[in-house]
DNA sequence: AAGTGGTCTAGACCACGCG
DNA sequence: GCGTGGTCTAGACCACTTT
């Protein structure tokens, strides 16, 4: 017998309709009072749900105005290339090269399975993202076939992937672990970003925990660096 | 006419202490209700001047026992090389290669300066990160002379230079921006980093943000990635 | 002036860790 | 069983934004 939190119901509820678009981005979720009336509660509860959606990163709260959503992964620190997700000084683009399907384990992933994902297949799939038309980065994702179904990526929200996990399958993005190595493009990569072989490339790897349970998604990327060099910031 | 808030004066009050180790690393704080006593308030007030410390990495909560202060910086999510700051696997060792001293801005920086800082001049050293005695990574400092004096090396507490800065100085780490970047070696990085020229090494420029006003540290780092990748994780 | 979120009080009971 | 932190109630007053 669990118990119940009635923060935490309060602070899933309002998370699934910020996931489903009933409180869509940039709109003021109802007032603190107006909550406390729905969940027949105080405002202390109500705070600490709200304090625990900004911690994660669906709302951000505004002295006298209300609390507003947040487009999520905007905010997550999350390595990307400058300019991407920033003004339209850039037009970015992201192409399917290889379309999802399930294959073997690639034994290129930079962490160790869980015995969970390696009793089972895997999906994969490739991407190439353009910065003004140039091929800047070149991305390899794998997950596990038993914690996830095979998404056509014609069905990605908007092209995304991420914006598909969590709208779709109410599935986020807890947090990754990254390895980051600089080394010479091999012939294959080389080509496909169109620079010259042996010229010095960004190589990360990279784990996405989810909130899904055993569900992890596997990154490969190789960047050139060379003009759009890769940004990150955190803060407390 | 400013408005004191009573569980920031608490939070501030636990930090200065924190950060001059009178309550030192790996131990217990006070319960919160001898600080209701101590400060004449509340649990909530409390709570909330703990919480505020929480998310700023000084101390981990654990039900039924206390609230333990953490060795600060461990838990920034920075970038670090792999096996930094881990087990003992590794020897790590720092050499100052370059004494603080007093220069001029030096334009490689990669951040635009502020017009309080490039009114004045800079503080410049320079430093060698060493695994298992070879040298993996080689790191320039700078920050503005106005904001914060020179500090000699030898007077680094435990050789951390950002040790020396909680400590003695009460200032902390707000977060950073970085720009990452896989160049060819240059001649010289070559020669300090034991490697060949033209090897593919990870740049990193770094603008760290602190607690004191107008105070930023400016890093420009050399890595060589070969045997020792760069590692970063973080989580919501 | 009305409505919002921010701070604070003075309690209560619960869940966890340890002796 | 006792002390710790975790959750929750039912209020109050303040600071900020908008009408």
């Amino acid at each position: 017998m669990k118990k119940i939190k009635k923060y935490h119901q309060i602070q899933e509820y309002i998370k699934k309709r910020i996931q489903t678009q009933k409180y869509p981005p940039d709109s003021y979720l109802p007032s603190e009072n107006e909550f406390c009336v729905q969940f027949g509660t105080t405002r202390t509860t109500v705070r600490k749900a709200l304090d625990e959606l900004l911690k994660e990163g669906f709302i951000a709260k505004e002295q006298g105005k209300g609390s507003k959503v947040l487009e999520r992964g905007k905010y997550l620190g999350l390595l990307s290339v400058k300019g991407f997700s920033g003004s339209t000084d850039y037009k970015v683009k992201t192409r399917v090269t290889v379309e999802p399907k399930v294959v073997e384990w690639d034994p290129i992933i930079g962490f160790p399975l869980s015995e969970d994902e390696k009793s089972s297949k895997c999906v994969y799939f490739q991407r190439v993202r353009y910065i003004d038309d140039k091929p800047v980065v070149l991305e390899n994702n794998w997950y596990a076939l038993n914690a996830l179904e095979p998404i056509r990526s014609e069905e990605f929200v908007e092209g995304s992937f991420f914006k598909t996990l969590s709208q779709e399958y109410l599935i986020e993005i807890m947090g990754a672990e990254q390895e980051l190595r600089s080394v010479p493009a091999s012939g294959d990569i080389a080509k496909k970003l169109g620079i010259a072989v042996g010229a010095p490339i960004l190589h990360i790897s990279i784990r996405f925990r989810t909130s899904r349970p055993h569900l992890n998604l596997y990154g490969d990327l190789y960047c050139n660096t060379t003009e759009y060099p890769i940004r990150n910031s955190y803060f407390l």
